[in-house]
DNA sequence: CATGGCTTTTGACCCGTGTCAAGTGCCAGT
DNA sequence: ACTGGCACTTGACACGGGTCAAAAGCCATG
């Protein structure tokens, strides 16, 4: 056993970045959003004992090489990274945005092989899980063994729904719901829903949206034309999120 | 444990249909193709004796029920299947099309819930697998288990690559790699890669596609006119299938 | 064989978005 | 402060594909 280091006051704040002792979920700041949240609490503490830190990245650099073998998962600590992969005839294209909590490389379960590159789009930090450690505790642990299943199947269900929803909206509309799901998942982690920096370029966000740069831009014109939101280089606010929501078919399930 | 009864003659042919006894994987004309074949011997002898058959279902019945409590897994056996859902402002969305050896109701894990309807096109014939039966199964049985995490990693992907792929060609683009994708996955199941029926409309395609199905039946149209294919009601003869590969963008990865 | 309903094809038109190009703003380095 | 580079905005234009409408095929049924 690794011998356990605490930070003397155990504080879950805001930050998971001080801390530089092994991994302690528990006193993360992401212990209601993460893997271990949904797992029962003698499952979490033993997933927790395989879990490592990884270092701080810089912004650019990658986290996960695409076509690599597959090692590990991945969960976001803080920062932001952008999935994304290249067709044959070398477009870039983005299937996704990662924020702190959610799960990176499940991809990889297909192929032994991660399908995707995803890079950090600012100083990021994140936690890894061996699969080599992980795949005993699958035999061990239900939770676990059913909480992998899960994050597997939201994220095809993710895929399938963005693929559908995207496909029957207009460029504006795929704009206004790519901001209202950003607000959304901001809004789960504790911080605005109404006023954040958008730390993927224009270029990314249309390269996921299936639409142009300019495009992009020009929605984002349109919407600041109608008041719906303030634009300062990639500083947002949402003064009318609803209007957003509506326009991107977010309507109450 | 239920009766088994063997068909005399053991031989995997190439239909199912006859067969009224129990499942028996390893006579069956899929056993190359079905979930079973990348699992060891003894492994595949476990599961086999908790799969259940279904029944026929005729055209348009439904094997898989939106929005219903998810309880088991399904694999064609023959046949064919589309998989859809509705958008809140009610519009139809086709995820895709199943064909035999192929599971369905993988997004399942994501809620408990299945997330698409799963529909046959014609006569289909088709295998459950209940989860109850499963999920012991997938503690005891390390090859099911990785099995399993590969089927949906496989879906995952399937779907990113298409969202990409798809978003990336015009209309023309779109239906050419539709039928360069359905001739390769009939050759796999030992059938005419060059002619064949399409099970589904037009619109069907269209859905799926992000089309309308004007847009496809043009886009038939100028493959005829352009000598690439033979199009004859719903019955496919395709005449140059490297025209539509290239144009489908389904070089050699 | 005729009928009616459904699917598919074809045509005409127009809007939205991609494309190309120029212009603006922001930041870092000299 | 100047400069070069990059990200973003804005404009003009053309064209692909959506939309509406009508005609043609296909297949059932009586």
């Amino acid at each position: 056993m690794k011998p356990q280091r605490h930070t003397s006051a155990p504080a879950a704040t805001d930050s998971c970045r001080g801390a530089l002792a092994r991994v302690s979920c528990r006193s993360c700041a992401l212990n209601t959003l993460c893997l271990p949240a949904r797992l029962p609490p003698q499952e979490a503490r033993v997933l927790e004992s395989v879990v490592e830190r990884g270092r701080q990245l810089c912004a650019g650099a990658s986290l996960i090489r695409a076509g690599t073998r597959m090692d590990a998962l991945y969960v976001l600590r803080s920062g932001s990274a952008k999935r994304y992969a290249f067709t044959m005839n070398g477009a870039e294209r983005v299937h996704g945005f990662v924020l702190p909590g959610e799960t990176v490389g499940l991809e990889g379960f297909a192929s032994d092989r991660y399908a995707c590159e995803v890079a950090a789009l600012e100083p990021t930090s994140y936690c890894r899980i061996p699969l080599n450690r992980l795949e005993p505790l699958l035999e061990q642990l239900p939770g676990l063994r059913r909480e992998v299943l899960r994050l597997l199947g939201e994220a095809l269900d993710e895929s399938l729904r963005l693929r559908a929803e995207l496909g029957m909206c207009d460029a504006r509309g795929r704009v206004a719901r790519f901001l209202a799901d950003l607000s959304r998942r901001l809004e789960l982690r504790g911080l605005s829903p109404t006023q954040f920096r958008l730390s993927m370029s224009r270029g990314d966000i249309a390269r996921h949206l299936g639409l142009t740069l300019e495009t992009v831009s020009r929605a984002l014109g349109t919407f600041k034309r109608s008041g719906w939101v303030e634009v300062r280089a990639r500083y947002i606010t949402l003064l009318r999120p609803e209007a957003l929501a509506s326009m991107g078919g977010y309507a109450a399930s």
